[in-house]
DNA sequence: CATGAATGAGAATTCATTCAT
DNA sequence: AATGAATGAATTCTCATTCAT
């Protein structure tokens, strides 16, 4: 049957499969057959929405990175006091890590590769979040000594980390200890990765944030 | 002594270039042809050494995960003060991750992923992880309402995501801001994690450790 | 008048994007996709219009062939002398294919290839072809005995390919060396060719023309 | 079975059936998998052997160009006067056509596109092909302004379309008038040619060979 | 007329694996 | 131990064509 769904419906529920898909199996391990079959979709429709299948991965960051951007920016940009507004921050990702989760594999588990073509992909999103959260860290070091010991960039890879480390271990973990990390809310995690970093930091730059 | 003697060297030589070509381009985006040629050797002789393309990535897995249990294990039954022994655990944590970068690299990357044959293996491994570190923490929680609140086993998993972040990230970063995190030596960046999460954790369940 | 009107143009450029087009890659390195983005049509029109890849094949050898016999028996009726005649249909001849060079590319490229669908095709103007050509060489052989040992319609396919061979051969040769063929403009050319035609079949046949 | 044929003759088939195929439906309209099976021979092997499918096509080329120049070059290269040398020249060169008709047709077919890995294949090749035909003819001319009005290259493509025509025509015209140009013995033929060029150029530089 | 969506078949290429030598 | 040939299945992607709108 033909013109049978809307062209958005088609695209969409690619996306969404291939998102899945990926998570689960790795960019690499999952094939167009398989996904055209889990969007119940005719193979070549991928192709003719997307144009390639890295395309299809290059889309999937791109939801990722933006969608996480704008939370994140909408978090900073908010006036209040430091220590607040970081414990928000951290609130505000592991919830769309959560509504995210798939997509947050897909971006961990691509990150190490260096497909030229997804690298400076990576590279653009990279810096922008880098700056986002370097943003936000830059008024804990006040010492300007400290500082250059340890330039607060470093901390944006360690807090991103963290707050993604329930996710990234969780396929794992639901197998080892089941129930264990899934009894923890979101909420009581993002409390416990909030307090765990601001006394971090506190105690590396010697400071009261 | 003929000098001959490659069947060693060329298994090692595969299993090299296998870690080194999954680390970079990911288990799935590597062909055996590719490899073979990497490693400078036939095609057929990677079967023939490993059985099959899942068994070389297991293999890889073992050795990072053996190789890590026993680093950990060899810290934890120490003797010392726990604030000591934690220190040292990290220190050498770090320092084996960045000796076996892409070892981390492919089992963080090939973590996510739920191909049954390597989930049970990943899982079997996880366990050991888990209780490893588990006891390392322990202690820590001393009250049992806090211990029953918020797991010790939960900060396993933050733990090891906080010392591989640097790893995880450098290929990212060291494109986005070359040379930042390199500056950094390893020494310094155990510190700083050791840091972070001594305090964090003492935050976390009030005590001291 | 609205200034629409686009129907007829639509089918006029898809038709000249094509022979473009086959004339460079070859019909079957064509894609229809390529063809409707070339004619800044949309991809079903061209179907739309010419039902078929093939049927477009058809037009452009319908179009060639027709134009070139029209062309050649317009010289044929004409009075005059056997010698002129003969100059004369081979000036024509040659600014037709240098007014048609893509369609002659395409013609000749196809030539060969056995497509039941268009060999029927191909013979039928070449029949028509072979014919109009073997009329005007016919007077050429005079003796009865030597018309047996060397039919002239064996001629019309020698004289075809060397008209042919400027245009035929120009691809590669402006490559080869550029401008030498160039220099020479279509009317030498002609000449050139009416020359060596006509006093090789004198010299064949033993006769004046 | 594995291993049941040696490697020569399997590659030797593929080259012989991509000839046959290529010749009468063209390169672009032949599929690998055809060919694959007209060789008898696992589909995957062809990629194998030749690493793809333009690789067989080269192939083709090169055996056809460097058959072709190796017969013209030994013609060539003979002593005696010129007029013997060209009518020896052209009777060699229709028997090669002959015997390599197939290569002659791939190679005539492909001559005007214009795909860039190919272009600069034919272009060398062309190079040569014009060289020594060029030295050929070269003593032809003897008065330099006809030279320059007339550079003698120009008859090499001439010369090889009148001696290709037999072969080029040949699919249509035995559909056209079956049997007409098969009566005609190669033999004579090349004599035809050999006359019609020799007394044409005579007359083009009005000199005596 | 014109368009975008849809399709099934087929394109070339690569895959991991096997096996005879 | 080591190799080249071989295979069937799968890969991504493009094909010409059709049709509802």
């Amino acid at each position: 049957m033909h013109g049978k769904q809307t062209s958005k419906e088609s695209k969409k529920r690619i996306l969404q499969s291939a998102v899945k898909l990926f998570a689960r199996q790795g960019y690499g391990n999952t094939g167009l057959r398989e996904l055209s079959k889990e969007a119940g979709v005719n193979l070549a429709m991928i192709n003719y929405f997307f144009g390639s299948k890295k395309a299809l991965l290059k889309e999937i960051l791109d939801v990722f990175f933006a969608g996480y951007l704008q939370v994140a920016g909408s978090e900073l940009s908010s006036e209040g006091e430091l220590s607040v507004k970081l414990r928000k921050f951290i609130h505000s990702s592991i919830n769309f890590f959560e509504t995210h989760c798939d997509y947050l594999l897909v971006t961990i588990s691509e990150l190490p590769h260096d497909d030229p073509e997804i690298t400076e992909y990576k590279a653009k999103w990279g810096k922008q979040m880098v700056e986002t959260i370097g943003a936000l860290l830059e008024p804990v070091a006040v010492d300007s000594t400290m500082k250059k010991s340890i330039p607060p960039v470093i901390f944006s890879s360690i807090l991103m980390s963290m707050m993604a480390s329930r996710f990234l271990f969780n396929p794992v973990m639901k197998q080892v200890q089941p129930g264990e990390l899934a009894e923890l809310s979101n909420e009581r995690y993002a409390d416990i990765i909030s307090a765990i970093f601001s006394h971090g930091i506190e105690s590396v730059y010697r400071t009261k944030i």
